[in-house]
DNA sequence: ATTATCTATAGATCTATAGATAATGC
DNA sequence: ATTATCTATAGATCTATAGATAATGC
């Protein structure tokens, strides 16, 4: 009698996952509740048993199941890697490229925008913050208390710039070979913001 | 008996310098004909003199025009400024800052993909890349062959992730005071990599 | 004649609601 | 009773077309 099926709501996983894919994919306002249901092969309608609140209510829920997932992803990740940044940095590009890109450029600046109530919008943003930026924020201050890098940018940006970067990968490696595997390149850029470009 | 007025076409200049605005700020589904035509203060069915394709039509003359600006101006900026790419980087970054944001990621990710035609889309993904890509990649050949860095990361990846993360720092400069002007920003990040996080 | 707008409207699409139906679990 | 779907449809919004109007430039 192992239990082999529906945990809690399989169903309402199932929309989840689908809409999560979508969204991700092409951007909340170019997905509409249509695709979604039609990739799960049920009615438009039927949605709304999942979201009562509709597309932006559903939107949320997928925000922040994925957001929440990459939080712990990464504190998993940096908990499990070496201490020095080199290794913290690349455990983090490995959990992100695990996962379906996040275009956390787009969510940022286009999405979460074009929500409608700016409590939502505000929780979402700093969902994001927290779930994406801040571990990678956490590591970089502690390298630099350590001494292991020393920079006056503001964490932020370096985190920022970290996570679109990764998130750039998957866009060279869909268009074409460009040169290994997308592991490879972030352990490529990670090397160059480490020790920088110029020969030493 | 200066010229002061309509050099050619005013009215068209006017159109397609608010839709530009609205596009890169939203993304390409976010904006509607009618939010452009609110904002010059006519009918929404008036664009369709300008631009009788229709919408996508809009976007794909917004788009060539935009990135035909880029090509120029980062030309321009790389041929007056040092040989060296430290320079070069900085000149490129002060030309994309006295610009609105490209958002260069979610218009190859989103904007793009969803517009309809398979040859528009080719065309203005390649438009995108000779525009914005291709100057950046050519200064760090150019540097590669003069031994100034070194480094066997792709050079697409490179100039992807220079390009995203000045489009990056418009987001922290809008956020908050993070601390300093975008320039300052983007002087923080080309010296991180060049000479990298670590204490040389 | 050309340029740049307008009004009116068709047709498509999209979100959302109301209420019915069927299966499962107690 | 709860879960998860369905049908039918209202109402909003969005793109696009047809044809009229007014000003300007030859």
């Amino acid at each position: 009698m192992a239990g082999t099926k529906t945990k809690k709501s399989d169903a309402r996983e199932r929309v989840l996952d689908v809409a999560e894919r979508l969204f991700h994919e092409r951007g909340y306002k170019a997905v509409t509740m249509r695709d979604i249901a039609d990739r799960l092969d049920i009615r438009q309608a039927s949605l709304y048993y999942h979201a009562p609140g509709g597309k932006e209510e559903l939107y949320a829920m997928v925000l922040e199941r994925s957001m929440e997932r990459h939080r712990q992803g990464l504190e998993a990740a940096l908990q499990e890697a070496d201490p020095d940044l080199s290794d913290q940095l690349r455990a983090a590009a490995t959990w992100l490229l695990s996962q379906p890109p996040i275009h956390l450029s787009r969510i940022l600046t286009s999405d979460i925008p074009t929500l409608s109530t700016k409590e939502v919008k505000e929780n979402l943003r700093e969902l994001c913050y927290n779930s994406t930026m801040l571990p990678i924020v956490e590591i970089t201050k502690a390298a630099k208390r350590k001494k292991e890098i020393q920079s006056n940018l503001h964490p932020d940006i370096l985190a920022h710039s970290f996570l679109t970067i990764v998130d750039g990968l998957w866009y060279h490696a869909e268009i074409q070979e460009i040169g290994g595997s997308k592991e490879r390149m972030a352990n490529g850029m990670i090397k160059v913001l480490l020790e920088g470009l110029r020969p030493r």
